[in-house]
DNA sequence: TTGCCAAAGTGATTATTGTCACTGAAATGA
DNA sequence: TCATTTCAGTGACAATAATCACTTTGGCAA
């Protein structure tokens, strides 16, 4: 895929015309299928890193492997921790996997800390990132501490659709290591809200049907 | 207690000079005693709050009141929240709370704003505060998602210690709150660190021995 | 000093979640 | 098409945490 100034526009409508004039002179498009890894987790990150196209999954790691899901990213948004650790360039505890097939521009660090007193418009564009991210990060936190499972999968369920849509292509055991749980747990959950309607299950795929009158 | 640019110095001393008179110029000093509350859930947040002496909670709550803590801010510090609702005057769903007396500096957005290209550390003190804020705010999530209430309280009573010392004043209760979750949960670990000869219990007072064997 | 109240201790019970050990059912591909 | 692998369903059980219903204790004030 390629990218014109006019396509850039479209996803990051407030950027000012030479930053992106810049993002695209200076940046390296990347392209990562399905399931690719863009950061691992132990990575040094050393870029910051604008989605364009696809879907991005942002998860946390723990020693022994167990991961959780933090938030997805769309195109028109950056990794926040991409943005952050810049700075330091320190080790990230976080790993980015391609949803779909996806489009990166990565933008080289010493190049972007000169971006924030250079355009006016990259500096909110970080502030706005981190904003969001926070704020997300946020509504993960609460569903973890003050939810219990069947709300926790059911908020899941809300949130893959408005990145996927109706249709998941999703695995119980892929739910399950988002929500840091077993699969058989998942498996019995999701079992329930089939019988009470909210969602048909079939193989490899979960259709939803209608989550709004499970919990508030 | 006043405060000079000496004083300021010494608790944010990567800021330019000018912003250090900005800031005595145009931030109002606001003393709280231990207990009260800055922001309650639900408030809208109008200014920057940088805290320059003493120790304040941040906690998220939810709908019915539960809460559960985000971090501690100590004197040099500014709660990130403060500087990210800025931009929307948001409804916040945090509240900070003072666990001493206090003493914080605040600054309405609408100068902070204009802040942030005017002063190159101003905007620079923003990014680092959003960094260590999302940086600490993992790390809660980690503990949350991938631990055990006896894990949890053990790297509860660490993080206590950081802020207040080996001897803490502090309930049951409070510790439940915090954790949300409930207080004869807390007391029943508790007693079994006692037992294990990590801390010793008295009413009202936790003094920590030595929680170093306990996990990892 | 006594009486009260908040804090802490404790046992019993329930609910939720995690684990184990399977079986069966679809997809994949050789 | 058959064989292998991956995914899903399920019952039994264990472990953890939450809830309930108290009792006990210590600190403070009248």
């Amino acid at each position: 895929m390629e990218f014109t100034v006019t396509k850039l526009s479209a996803l990051f409508p407030d950027m000012e015309q030479a930053l992106k004039d810049a993002i695209l002179k200076e940046g390296s498009i990347k392209t990562v299928k399905e399931g690719e890894l863009l950061v691992s987790s132990g990575q040094y990150i050393k870029s910051a890193m604008l989605v364009v196209d696809g879907l991005v999954k942002v998860s946390r790691e723990d020693e022994d492997g167990k991961e959780f899901l933090m938030y997805y990213l769309e195109p028109g948004s950056a990794c926040a921790l991409s943005l952050l650790c810049a700075a330091r360039s320190e080790k990230s505890a976080i790993s980015a996997k391609a949803v779909s097939n996806a489009t990166i521009i990565t933008v080289p660090f010493v190049l972007t800390e000169t971006w924030q007193t250079k355009y006016r418009t990259w500096h909110e564009f970080v502030v706005a990132t981190y904003r969001k991210r926070f704020e997300e990060l946020l509504i993960t936190l609460d569903s973890v501490a003050f939810k219990s499972m069947d709300e926790r999968l059911v908020f899941y369920l809300k949130r893959q659709m408005k990145v996927s849509g109706k249709l998941l292509a999703i695995s119980h055991q892929e739910i399950a290591n988002d929500l840091s749980t077993a699969r058989e747990v998942v498996s019995r959950l999701l079992k329930k809200l089939e019988q009470s309607g909210a969602i048909a299950l079939s193989r490899n795929h979960i259709e939803i049907i209608n989550l709004d009158k499970i919990f508030d």
